[in-house]
DNA sequence: AATGAATGAGCCTTCATTCAT
DNA sequence: AATGAATGAAGGCTCATTCAT
C-alpha cells in the first residue's frame, strides 16, 4: 500500500499530467486553473492543496514534461552504437510518434520559450534543458572525434547546429504537416546531418 | 502637408510601433490595450478609433514588424555578390545589431509561434513568413547550382537547414548572451554554413 | 429656394427619419448616435450640430413619429361618417398597412413605454399621446350619445376600453403574425367593438 | 438544515429577487451586473458564480417573476365560483395591491415586451406567457358557454379582448395614478367586462 | 483532503460627447 | 456646416486566489 507521501506524489503527477494535456490542447496562455482542476478530476480548491499558485504548477509541469521527453530521446540515443548512429538515432524516433504527440510537444516547447522571454525562472529552465540536450549530443561527437571518425572540431558548436537543424525541420513538419510530410522530414534531417558530418570523415 | 489618409496611415504606424515596443518589452501575452494606448500617447478610446479590436491590432503589428525585418535581411542579402556570399550575408548583419533589437525580434517571433499553435490566422501568417525566407535563400542556392558552384541538391531542404541553423544559433545567443557571445555566434554560423555547403563544391 | 431656417428644418427631419428607422430596426436601446448619423448620411459631429444630445434627439424623434402616426389615424377617422363607422374606421386602416410598418410602429411604441417608466419626460410624452387618442375616440362616442345612437355612458372609459382592445389585438398580431393573421385581427377587432357598443344601442 | 443543492437554489432565488427589484427600480436597460450583485449582497464575481452571463440572469429573472405573478392571478381566479365571477375575480385583486407592486410589475412587463422586439428568446417567453393567460381565461369562458350562461362565441378572441381591456385600463392607472385612481380603474374594468359579456347572456 | 462559494482586480470593448480644423 | 479624432467613463466578463466548512 502506498504511504501518505507516495499518495501525494501520485496525485501531483496526475495533476501535472492534466496540466500538460490541457496546455497541449489549449495553449498555456489559455489554460485556467479551473481547466486543469477539471482535467485532473479535482475542484479548484483541491488543486490548491497541491500547488500553491498557477506559477508553481506551470513550472513543475514544464519540468515534469521535459523529464519525460528527455528520457525518451536519451533512451533512443543510448540504444544506438557508434557516433553517427547515435546522432541520427537521437532524432529519428520522433518521426515514428503520433503527430498529435509531436504537436503537443511543440506547443508546449514554444509556449515555454515564449514565457521565458519575460520570466527569469522559465528562462533558466529552458537554458538548462538546452544544455542537457547539447551535452548529450556533444558526448557523441566527442566520442567520434576521439575514435578518429570525425576530425577535430568545436564539438559544442556542431552539436548546436545539429540540434538546430533537428528543431528547424521538425518545426516545419509540425506547422505544415500536409506540405512537409513525415517522410520529407526524415529524409531532410538525415541528409543535413550527413552533410554536416561528412567533411569530418577522413 | 500630409493629406488626411496619409495622416491616418502615419498614426497607425505610430500605434503599431508602440504595440511592437510594448510586446517586445512585456511579451504579447502581457500586453493590454491600455499599455499600447499609453505607449502611443493615446487614450483607450483613441486607440479603438484606429484598431477595432486587440486581435486586429496584434495581427497588423505582427505583419508590420515582419515587413521591416524582412526588408532588413533582404537588403543585406541583395548587397552581396555570389551564392555563398549571399547566404552568409543574409545572416551576418544580424550580429551587428544592438542586442536589444535582436532580443525584441526574438521575443516577438516566439510569441507569434506560440500564438500560432491555437490560432489559424497567426499560423497562416507565420507559415507565409517562413516561405518568404525560404524562397529568398532557395534562390541563392539555385543560382549556385546553376552556376556549377554547388552540385545538384534539393535546394528547398538545404535552405531550410540553413535557416534552421541560423535560427538555432541566434536563439542560443539571444537566450544566453553571456555564454554565447556575438563572436561565438558569428563564427558558429559561418562554420556551419560552410560545412553544409562544402560538399557541394566541386 | 429654401431659406436657411427651412434648410435646417429639412435637415432635422431627415435626421429624425433616420433615427426612427434605426430605432425600428434595432430597438432604441441598441441605437447609437453613430448609427443614426450614418443612416442620415452625416458624421457624428454633423449630427451634434442639429441635436445637442442623444436624449434630445430621441425625444424629438418620438414626437415626430407620433405626429405622423396620429395624422394617419385621424384622417382615417375623419373620412368616416357616423359614430360606429368612425370608431371602426379608426382602427381598420392599420390592417392594410405593410406588416413591416406595423412592426416598426409597435417597436417604437413599446420602446417609448419602456423608457417612460424611468423618465418623466418620456412619460409625459406618452400620457399626452394617450390623451389625444382618447379625446379623438371620446368625441365620436359623445357624438353617438348626443345623436341618441348610444345611451348615456362614461364615454372616456368606453374610449379607453376600445383603445385597449385595439392595442391588445394588434399587439398579438404583431407578436405572432403567423398565428394571428391580419384577417383574424380584423375580425376580432370588429366583433369586440360591436359587442362593446351593442348594449348601448336602443 | 438545507442541503447543498437547496442552498444553491435559495441563493439563486435571492439573486433573482435582487435582479427583479433592481429592474423594477431602474428599468432593465439601466441595470448593471454590479447593481444586481450589490442588491444581492454579493460581489460581481460572486454573482457570476450563479449566473454565467447577464443574458442568462435576465431570462431567468423574467421567468421567475412571471411564475410568481401568474400564481397570484391564478389563485385569485380559482377562488371564485362561476364564469363571470372568475373573469372579474381574475383582475380585481390587482387593484388591492400596493401601487408600488403594480408599478414594478408593469415596468418589468413593458421592459420584456420592448426586449422581445429584437430578441427571439424574449419574444418566445412573452408569447408563452400570453398564451397561459389566455388559456386560463378561455377555460372560464368555455365553461360559461357550456353551462349556457354565454352563447356560442370564439372564446379565444373574447379572452383576448378581456385581457386587452384589463391590460389597457391597468396601464392607464399605472401611468397616471393621480388621474386614473384605483376606484376608477376598478369600475372601468368591471363595466367593460360586463358590457362585453352581457350580449352573451340569454 | 477536498469542496466550491466568494472576492476583487484587471481587461476588452462600447459609446456619448467634445473640440480643433 | 461638417468632419472625425480623441476622450473617459462605464459595463460585462474572466480568473487566480482565499477561506469557511
Amino acid at each position: 500500500m502506498a504511504s501518505i507521501p507516495e499518495l501525494e506524489a501520485i496525485r501531483r503527477s496526475q495533476i501535472l499530467d492534466a496540466a500538460i494535456n490541457t496546455m497541449a490542447k489549449n495553449g498555456s496562455a489559455n489554460v485556467t486553473m479551473a481547466d486543469i482542476a477539471e482535467a485532473a478530476g479535482l475542484s479548484k480548491g483541491g488543486l490548491a492543496h497541491y500547488f500553491k499558485s498557477k506559477d508553481e504548477l506551470f513550472k513543475e509541469a514544464f519540468k515534469y514534461y521535459y523529464s519525460a521527453i528527455f528520457q525518451f530521446f536519451k533512451q533512443a540515443m543510448d540504444a544506438c552504437d557508434g557516433p553517427i548512429e547515435k546522432i541520427l538515432g537521437f532524432g529519428l524516433p520522433l518521426f515514428n510518434r503520433e503527430i498529435a504527440q509531436v504537436n503537443a510537444a511543440y506547443k508546449i516547447l514554444y509556449d515555454l520559450i515564449s514565457l521565458s522571454a519575460h520570466n527569469e525562472e522559465y528562462r533558466a529552465l529552458f537554458c538548462e534543458w538546452i544544455d542537457e540536450w547539447l551535452t548529450l549530443k556533444k558526448a557523441a561527437i566527442d566520442e567520434g572525434i576521439k575514435n578518429g571518425i570525425f576530425r577535430e572540431h568545436d564539438s559544442l558548436s556542431l552539436a548546436m547546429s545539429i540540434s538546430s537543424i533537428f528543431q528547424g525541420i521538425t518545426t516545419r513538419w509540425y506547422f505544415n504537416p500536409e506540405l512537409h510530410t513525415k517522410e520529407w522530414a526524415e529524409k531532410a534531417f538525415e541528409e543535413a546531418i550527413r552533410s554536416l558530418l561528412k567533411p569530418y570523415l577522413i
